[in-house]
DNA sequence: GCGACAG
DNA sequence: ATCTTGTCGC
């Protein structure tokens, strides 16, 4: 496990932030198709939070594509960077997620982020954020239809609706077992809605929840809980 | 102005 | 996200 800082630049206020993503969005690539479902990796990136002692743990799990096996993982953990404010989620998981990246062993393939990518106020949540910062293909996968409005998809595992953010469509309600509740997939990075869709079902062959994104969450909460508390030291770690 | 709102 | 017991089902 390795330790974050929070970069010396973060934005401290909703209107830094914001401008941030006014500025960054530009660059995301949204003609590009993204790696084929099933062949190389995919890794999983989640974060936990205990606000009360202001820690934050993220993982990045590395999964084989075909088999889903685990390949490769680490943690990072740090202080929590920014509060939460709907439409600025990036801005409290990105440094420790990065952190995570950094420590893996491996190249992560394509990313599967907890959240919106394109699904955004500004056309620029996590997923996207994390795609222009690295370069990799992202999408995101949601548990919930945060702002936005979709029509039930049919039962069967597979069918999908889309998801609206008045007439234009951000994203896909995304059925991954049958008759439960939904996934909402949007585009990230260097990927196409369809190629989104399809990685998420290949990724979900048992669960509602993506394997990378299950596979994560757990880490990182077992990373928070053998954390110590923010500004507390140990072996020369320098925590404040 | 009020409520809703990824994690 | 996080706080939380038992319970129904494969």
């Amino acid at each position: 496990m390795t330790t974050v800082r929070t970069p010396a630049d973060w934005p401290v206020t909703e209107e830094e932030a914001r401008a941030v993503q006014d500025r960054l969005r530009t660059r995301v690539v949204r003609d590009e198709p993204g790696p084929p479902p099933g062949t190389g990796r995919v890794t999983g990136v989640d974060v936990a939070y205990d606000d009360e002692r202001d820690v934050v743990a993220a993982a990045a799990v590395v999964l084989d594509a075909a088999t889903l096996d685990v390949v490769a993982e680490s943690t990072a953990v740090g202080r929590v960077p920014f509060p939460y404010v709907p439409g600025l989620l990036a801005f409290r998981e990105i440094p420790a997620v990065l952190a995570a990246l950094d420590a893996l062993p491996c190249p992560p393939g394509l990313l599967v982020c907890d959240g919106y990518g394109l699904a955004h106020p500004r056309r620029f949540g996590l997923a996207s954020h994390l795609g222009v910062l690295t370069g990799l293909p992202t999408i995101g996968v949601a548990k919930n239809p945060f702002t936005f409005t979709h029509e039930e998809p049919d039962p069967p595992r597979g069918s999908s609706s889309p998801l609206l953010a008045g007439s234009e469509e951000v994203g896909r309600a995304l059925r991954t077992r049958h008759a439960v509740k939904p996934v909402f997939v949007s585009v990230g990075h260097r990927v196409s809605l369809d190629n989104a869709c399809a990685h998420t079902l290949a990724l979900a062959p048992r669960y509602r929840l993506p394997e990378t994104t299950r596979r994560a969450d757990a880490l990182c909460r077992r990373a928070l809980a053998g954390a110590a508390p923010a500004g507390h030291s140990v072996r020369g770690e320098c925590g404040a």
